[in-house]
DNA sequence: AAAAATATTTAGATTTGTCTAAAAATATTT
DNA sequence: AAATATTTTTAGACAAATCTAAATATTTTT
C-alpha cells in the first residue's frame, strides 16, 4: 500500500489527535494540519476509500487496523530519525522536529529497520516518546494520576477524571487545560496538596480533590 | 529557492546528460526520467521561467549557473546519502542508488552538513564518484574508460558508469570493486574483449560492454 | 530539393491536493 | 421548541505534474 506524503501526514495527525479523544473531529484535523475542513473532509473520504479510516459523516473519524498499523510505522520513522539527529548528529532536542517530518516519509522499511540497529534499539526518542518496535508495538506510556508522581517530574495534563461545571470552572480559573505542561515541585503530607509549577506561568498549588481529578503523562 | 522533489530530479538529470554532450535533448531526458517528451517539454518550460536552464525550443537545454548550482547540492546529498547507507548501516553498494534517490531530496542544508562531518567528510561515493563539498565545489576525476587502455598497463578502478543493478551484480561475481588493482594482459580485435590480471586472482577475461563501464587510474 | 523519418511542441484531458463560497447538518442558547 | 451559532460537507475552481493524440519543426534519405 503506497501513500503519499500528504495522505501519511493526516494518518499520523489523526493517529496522535485520537489518543485524547478516541474519535477526532473534521476541525480539529485542519487546525493540527494546517489546511482547511473542506480539504480534510475529501482526504477523509479518500482515505476511507483506501479501508484506512473509520469514517462516518458529521460524526468524526478515526484510524481502521489497517490505518493505526501505518501510523506507527510512521511514528516509528520520525522517532528513529529524530534518535539520529540528537545522538549521532549532535542536533539540540528542539531543532529535530522539523527535519524529521521530512525523513519520516522516506519509504525503505530495511533502511529503518538498519538505523534502529544502528542506533542501538532505543525504546525512546529524545523527547521522551516511545519508539514502536519493528512489528508496530510501542509501549504505552499509560497516563497516570498527577497525585502519583514524584517531586520533580514534569508531565503534561492528558485528561480529566470528570466533567462537572465545578471541576471545570477550577480549571479554567487556575488555566488547566488538556495540553498544559507542568512540573511538580513539592508535596505536603499534612493535606496531600502539591505545589506544581506551570510552564511561564509560575508556581501554584493544587489540593488533593483537584490532583486526583487529573490524569497527566510524564514528558 | 524551493523546488518540488520532481522539478530537482529534472535538474540532476540534465546535470548528468550534459556531462556528455553538453546540451541535452527532450527525448534523451524523457528516457532517462522515466516521462514521455510532452512532459519534458512542459517542465523544461517551468523551470526555464524559474531562470535555471538555457533553453531554445527544438534545440536541447543546459542548466544556466543558477541550475548547476542546485544540481551540485542534490548530487552532494545524493552521495553523502550512499556513504552513509555502505559506511554506516552496511547496506551494499548496489543496494544504495533507490533509497539515495529519496534521501536527496531532504531539504534541511544543516543536515547535510552534519551528516558530511560525520562521515569525516569522504570525497568520494561508493560508487568512486566525487562528492562536491559544501560550497558546491566537486573535483573532477581525470579518469580513464578501461576499454582504452593499452596492454601492460597497471590500473586502479575508480569508478563505475552505471548504477544498474545488472553490472553490480556482475561485478560481484567477478569481484571487482572501487579500488580493485589489475593489468590488462592483452585485447582482442574480433570481439573486443580484455584478458585481465586481478592482483592475487590471477587473468579473466572482460566483455567489451563491462570495460565499457569502467573508468580507472593509472599507477 | 523533395520526400520520408524523427524529434519536439502544442492542445486538451486526468489525477492529486488544495482553496473559497454556499448549503446542509448538528449543537447551543434563548 | 425555536432561533442562533457552529461544524461539516458539497460544489466548483485552480495549480502541479503527468498523459495521449495531433501539429509542427528538424534531420536524414533518396
Ligand atoms: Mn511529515
Ligand atoms: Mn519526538
Ligand atoms: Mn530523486
Ligand atoms: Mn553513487
Amino acid at each position: 500500500m503506497h501513500l503519499t506524503v500528504s495522505e501519511e501526514n493526516y494518518i499520523k495527525a489523526i493517529f496522535h489527535l485520537q489518543e485524547a479523544d478516541g474519535t477526532v473531529s473534521t476541525n480539529q484535523l485542519a487546525a493540527n494540519i494546517h489546511t482547511k475542513p473542506a480539504s480534510v473532509t475529501d482526504m477523509l473520504k479518500k482515505l476511507t476509500s483506501k479501508r484506512l479510516l473509520l469514517y462516518k459523516p458529521y460524526q468524526g473519524v478515526r484510524l481502521s487496523s489497517e490505518g493505526r498499523k501505518l501510523a506507527l510505522e510512521i511514528v516509528r520513522k520520525h522517532r528513529l530519525w529524530e534518535s539520529f539527529l540528537v545522538d549521532k548528529l549532535q542536533f539540540g532536542w528542539d531543532e529535530v522536529h522539523e527535519v524529521a517530518e521530512e525523513l519520516e516519509h522516506i519509504s525503505s522499511k530495511k533502511l529503518v529497520d538498519k538505523l534502529d540497529q544502528f542506533l542501538g534499539n532505543p525504546r525512546f526518542d529524545p523527547h521522551g516518546d516511545p519508539i514502536p518496535d519493528s512489528n508496530g508495538v510501542m509501549v504505552s506510556l499509560r497516563q497516570v494520576n498527577l497525585l502519583d508522581l514524584k517531586p520533580l517530574t514534569r508531565a503534561e495534563v492528558c485528561s480529566v477524571g470528570s466533567q462537572s461545571p465545578e471541576l471545570l470552572e477550577l480549571l479554567k480559573h487556575k488555566q488547566i487545560l488538556i495540553g498544559t505542561r507542568l512540573e511538580v515541585q513539592c508535596k505536603f503530607e499534612f493535606d496531600h496538596s502539591l505545589e506544581i509549577q506551570l510552564e511561564a506561568r509560575g508556581n501554584i498549588t493544587i489540593s488533593q480533590q483537584l490532583a486526583q481529578a487529573l490524569f497527566v503523562k510524564t514528558i
